[in-house]
DNA sequence: CCTACCGATCGGTAGG
DNA sequence: CCTACCGATCGGTAGG
């Protein structure tokens, strides 16, 4: 009689995922080679090729998984019912939760994913593409001043880099929780949006914005 | 008589160095291999090994005069005379625009400094934490609120985390120049630094701010 | 005839 | 400053 696939394929290709994902974030994805993979997830060589049909494919499906699963949680975020300024913290929150048990898929992410070949690339940029679409209409919904065509990607953007930069010093159990990073963000970009657009749109020298600061007036 | 060093050696040490920069910045540093260095920079690969002893070497100095050049510039700005929120300007301004001509250095700076070993990362480490010590003071100079230890450290890696993902999306000749963009962190910053540290340091619930906004009531 | 898995080794290329 | 190579290790595949 045929061997049926193992009940534990799935988990066990999901593992070597996750275990590549850390070796690659810490020596790269050249520097991590098939035999160090196989060692550290405890399978021959011979085995993780059953699994994946070459290393780029591993590579591929770390980052294919991991972007399908923040743009599937951003999406349902956006499409919860609330107030849009509340919607924008959830996003916000749900991103640096996720990132809670992906850091090596996000540093993966930001250092490897332009090795991969043009049309592997592309449809993981396509991934980023929803998330950032998403998050800047979001921002338009929830800052008045942000529908502006000409800031809504720099702002966007600078959220994108508080958020992707975390990795690089938030670590668990300190001050902050990942809670309080996420109202950080939400509380400085909801206060601080409305006048970083306007120092950019208006001419130079005299704003018209009612809310400018004593500091803002200095500069 | 001993040959003297050519006249033009420095000059063509440093284009190897941003030769290779930028090759380790698209293929990674495993991924460039020292026969490619040498072609791209119109040199035999033995050439390559009279300037640096090994490949490790290149990875050093593309960082160590990278992060050195960056030190350098904020220290002078940071030494300049002004008013706290003038000199945190001068500071984010000075790096955005050192960022101009340094792309592929500060992308293998977030991708390849990891892959040093020890002894060799570490010097490049600490010119990292020198510049956000300069950062941090100048945060905590230029808003009040910020002086506060659990958030300034956030905080300043918030604006860290902007300027440095800036490499991400930020094009010459778009919407936004680069002093456009550095105004607009230093801005979102002053005006939203107050509120979004009285988000994590007050109780919950209620807020004793004054100059919070309707829209942080929401949350 | 299928999938699951092993020990051994392939042709090429890496840094030096 | 070059060509000619080295010891080792690479990603990937053979037979069973």
């Amino acid at each position: 009689m045929a061997r049926t696939r193992a009940k534990d394929y799935d988990d066990k290709a999901l593992s070597i995922l996750h275990r590549s994902a850390e070796l690659f974030a810490a020596s790269g994805y050249v520097g991590t080679s098939m035999n160090t993979i196989a060692d550290a997830c405890g399978v021959s060589k011979a085995l993780l090729y059953h699994y994946y049909p070459d290393k780029e494919a591993i590579l591929f499906d770390i980052l294919s998984s991991h972007l399908q699963e923040l743009v599937a949680a951003v999406e349902q975020a956006n499409a919860a019912p609330g107030e849009p300024v509340q919607r924008l913290r959830t996003i916000i929150g749900t991103l640096l939760e996720l990132y809670r048990h992906a850091d090596a898929e996000h540093q993966v992410q930001i250092a490897s994913l332009k090795l991969l070949p043009k049309d592997k690339r592309e449809p993981l940029l396509a991934s980023e593409r929803i998330l950032v679409g998403i998050m800047s209409d979001a921002l338009a919904a929830a800052v008045p001043a942000a529908k502006q065509k000409r800031v809504l990607k720099p702002l966007a953007m600078s959220v994108f880099g508080m958020l992707n930069w975390h990795y690089m010093w938030f670590r668990e159990g300190g001050p902050m929780t990942r809670t309080d990073y996420a109202d950080f963000v939400v509380r400085l970009v909801l206060a601080g949006a409305d006048e970083a657009v306007a120092a950019v749109t208006r001419p130079r020298g005299k704003g018209k914005s009612a809310s400018r600061s004593r500091q803002a007036e200095l500069l």
